[in-house]
DNA sequence: CCTCTTAAACTTTTT
DNA sequence: GTTTAAGAGG
């Protein structure tokens, strides 16, 4: 363990905030101003000098990385055994494990589920279609907007209907029926035994505010409280952290003001305001001093953000080196920028002698990696993509995973839905239509009505019923399993016995191998998760506790960062928390960063620009900006100007690089010899990575690609213009350009024969063993070389006879 | 009832 | 350009 007591290495601001645990507190800290580590050493504090048990002290986090993180520091620090204990999590992680136990106060079975985005999104379109509402005026993703927006602010869909200024807002958004949504969302819920992310929060706040015996229970269990990222909670965190502390008032909330960018979330920066409210007699700390950046860095940051109004004043400064202005690199096109960025991080490497892990490229919208993947792939770099879809996201996983929640919990709607029939038998759209009318007829979940459907009225064919029955006993003998067996063994049964293992590897197809890979990435981290857990003699090893940890998860925390020496790619909103020697920050164009959907708002503009600051302030050493002035947006090249942040940065503290290289688009002049030989007169620093690139790209290589670009924007002439069936007409251009088929179907009367050689559209190359029919319904049994044999309906196969 | 083809919508950001 | 939804063929 190491040595505690002489809080060496902190400055007076970190001391203090450290060793105040009196009462309430709020630290307010700046970028790099060494947070985690003043929390950090807070939890051991509170340990070696107050003597509290690592179990009495609760740590909330924002997001799964910073929670593991700081297990790791505390650790270290103090013993993985004291670390083991301490309730240290994410708010929903820790929340989700109280309202396991307390289920019974909440009217819930412990064996919930929770419902991630995509299930709420696809029950609430389900009930949009079963209250026979517009679609297009009910959108399921803003519709349950607003339904989160409410749970955020504790209101339930009872309170929401009762609140008429509600119905207003409604009327006025055009969607009067939100109340009745709410209100059905929530029943099915229910109905589901399941939750959705903010329920989590919500019931949390019910159970502590209704039941006292609870709330009592918990406040004094924890006997200190401390919360990172307080600028993005919102009112539901924040009223359940004072449902627990404010009787001891022993809490410590670490936040900056300036780093708030999770109001889209309902994330509230008026929370550490309405802190002093809260508690009048709360400690306020700052640290100020950045131990992470260069002064350059933290005076363009600084410069940057005194462009916001609201925010809390302090002052950060650095006591590191001056360091090198920030660098603007200026493209023509999204594909140029990815290139440009990708020669100047080569060179930084070559120049600092530094590692591929000590960049990052930072960007607005997960969209924006594909190019920057494929140019570092192209040249042989090694990256690391954060977020995205997440490998909890997949389809061959979220299948798997549904067969688990339906194990655990039957009662779960959305996993019965997704899984019913997948692996295909026989349960179709028909059927699964009949028996969902029948549930909601009978309020009742679908898997009731699956296991009695003579119940609900129900009337089925014998040949359905047996399906259903065999469904069902499927599904009872895999809730047996989950019951008595642990995550790994009972997670290999209900793969194997579901049919999904069958499924998956029955073609070897790229795709299907990507699945099989995927599936088995997924059945060693559950044996993971068992054999961890066995190990560290931590409780809960069945499914349901693999559920529970699972649903939580978004991104895919495997960090195996320190080992392998990778260029990190990940959101601005993802690089929160860490920081790297190098970044770029790339995209820098008007309605992308910031974003489209801010227009006229100056909060949400306010918010974009703080997202900016975190991503400049990530940076320890330098600092790269960029941005192109074209895009493909929407499958269509779109034009932008610089972003507006960029000059809100003081010129002082930016240089711009030249532009080096003229696009195929967007300009009429022709390729410029001098750009070329100022890059090999050196009066850059690109000089030596670009040279071989504009070598290879002659003036005429370089006219003819254009050239070629050009023709085929012109609809090519066609040797038999296409006539209309119908009309006998022949079909104006315009229609032909739109339907261009490559390969006209081929009439009837060509006398296709047994043994002649066709090549089709998709099958490729293959044999015609036998034609039977005639008129409309000919066929032809042709055996393919690439996909074996195949009937064809000739009225409606794509292919052409090859001649020999 | 399944699979393939085509059309439409889509992009913030995350628990 | 990509992914997902609806529609139609087999």
């Amino acid at each position: 363990m190491e040595e505690l007591n002489l809080l060496e290495g902190f400055n007076d601001a970190q001391r203090a905030a450290i060793e105040y645990c009196d009462g309430p507190s709020l630290v307010v800290a700046g970028a790099g101003s060494g947070k985690t580590r003043v929390l950090t050493y807070k939890v051991a504090y509170l340990m070696s000098h107050l003597g509290l048990a690592p179990w009495s002290i609760l740590a909330l986090t924002f997001t799964n990385k910073a929670a593991s993180e700081m297990k790791e520091r505390i650790a270290r620090q103090s013993g993985a055994e004291c670390a083991r204990y301490i309730w240290m999590g994410t708010f929903h992680s820790i929340f989700l494990r109280i309202l396991r136990t307390e289920h019974e106060a909440i009217g819930f079975p412990s064996n919930f589920t929770i419902y991630d985005e995509g299930d709420s999104r696809s029950l609430m379109k389900s009930i949009i279609k079963d209250l026979d509402l517009d679609d297009k005026l009910y959108k399921p993703s803003s519709i349950l907007g607003r339904i989160s927006n409410a749970k955020n602010q504790l209101v339930d869909s009872k309170e929401y209907r009762a609140n008429a200024s509600n119905y207003q807002t409604d009327l006025r958004e055009r969607v009067p029926e939100t109340g009745t949504l709410f209100a059905a969302y929530e029943n099915q819920c229910r109905l589901s035994n399941a939750m959705d992310f903010d329920d989590i929060l919500l019931y949390t706040y019910r159970l502590l505010a209704n039941n006292e015996d609870i709330r009592n229970k918990y406040a004094e269990r924890f006997k200190f409280v401390l919360v990172d990222e307080y600028q993005d909670t919102n009112f539901a965190q924040h009223q359940i952290v004072w449902q627990l502390t404010k009787d001891s008032r022993r809490v410590c909330v670490v936040g900056d003001d300036a780093q708030s960018i999770y109001s889209f979330r309902g994330a509230n920066i008026d929370n550490i305001l309405t802190f002093n409210q809260l508690y009048p007699e709360a400690k306020l700390f700052r640290l100020e001093r950045n131990y992470r950046s260069t002064k350059m860095i933290v005076d363009a940051a600084n410069s940057l953000i005194s462009k916001n109004s609201r925010q809390i004043k302090k002052t950060i400064y650095s006591e590191n080196e001056e360091g090198d202005k920030l660098q603007l690199i200026e493209s023509y096109s999204d594909k140029e920028e990815g290139e440009a960025v990708v020669r100047r991080l080569r060179q930084l490497k070559k120049d600092d002698k530094c590692e591929y892990r000590d960049f990052a490229i930072l960007y607005r919208t997960n969209a924006q990696s594909r190019i920057f993947e494929e140019v570092l792939r192209k040249n042989n770099m090694p990256y690391k993509i954060y977020g995205g879809l997440s490998f909890y996201q997949r389809k061959e996983i979220k299948d798997v995973i549904a067969y688990f929640r339906l194990a655990v919990n039957p009662d779960d709607g959305e996993a019965l839905k997704r899984v019913i029939n997948y692996p295909a038998r026989g349960i179709g759209a028909t059927t699964l239509a009949k028996i969902n009318a029948a549930a909601n007829a009978g309020n009742a979940s679908i898997w009731q009505v699956v296991e009695h459907p003579a119940d609900y009225g129900m009337q089925l064919s014998s040949a359905t019923a047996k399906k259903l029955i065999a469904f069902s006993e499927m599904i009872e003998r895999f809730s047996t399993a989950a019951a008595e067996k642990n995550a790994y063994e009972a997670g290999t049964l209900i793969i194997n016995e579901s049919g999904i293992l069958k499924e998956i590897y029955k073609s070897s197809d790229p795709e299907d191998v990507n699945r099989q890979e995927n599936l088995s990435e997924l059945i060693s981290g559950i044996k993971e998760f068992v054999d961890q857990r066995l190990e560290e003699d931590t409780q809960g090893i069945s499914v349901s506790d693999y559920l529970s940890e699972v649903s939580l998860i978004s991104d895919l925390d495997s960090d195996d960062g320190e080992t392998d020496d990778k260029v990190t790619l990940m959101t601005v909103h993802s690089a929160k928390g860490l920081e790297f020697n190098n970044v770029f920050v790339v995209g820098l164009e008007e309605n992308l960063f910031p974003n489209q959907r801010v227009g006229e708002s100056m909060r949400e503009l306010e918010e974009e620009r703080r997202l900016f600051y975190v991503a400049i302030t990530r940076a320890r050493k330098r600092c790269i900006l960029s941005y192109a002035k074209s895009r493909f947006r929407f499958g269509k090249m779109e034009f932008e100007n610089a972003s507006r942040f960029i000059s809100d940065i003081g010129p002082q503290y930016i240089n711009v690089a030249r532009q080096e290289k003229r696009s195929q688009f967007g300009s009429d002049e022709p390729d410029l010899p001098w750009k070329r030989r100022s890059m090999w007169g050196g009066a850059d620093n690109y000089r030596q990575s670009t040279s071989s690139y504009s070598d290879n790209r002659s003036e005429t290589s370089w006219r003819s690609r254009y050239d070629n670009r050009e023709e085929r924007r012109e609809p090519r002439p066609t040797p038999t213009a296409p006539v209309s069936r119908l009309t006998g007409k022949r079909l104006t251009p315009v229609s032909r350009v739109t339907s261009t088929p490559t390969n006209t179907p081929l009439p009837l009367s060509t006398g296709l024969s047994i043994g002649a050689r066709i090549r089709h559209e998709r099958f490729g190359l293959g044999v015609v063993e036998n034609i039977e029919g005639s008129g409309d319904s000919t066929k032809a049994t042709v055996s393919f070389e690439g996909a074996g044999r195949k009937q064809l309906l000739l009225k409606f196969a794509r292919f052409s006879v090859v001649e020999d």
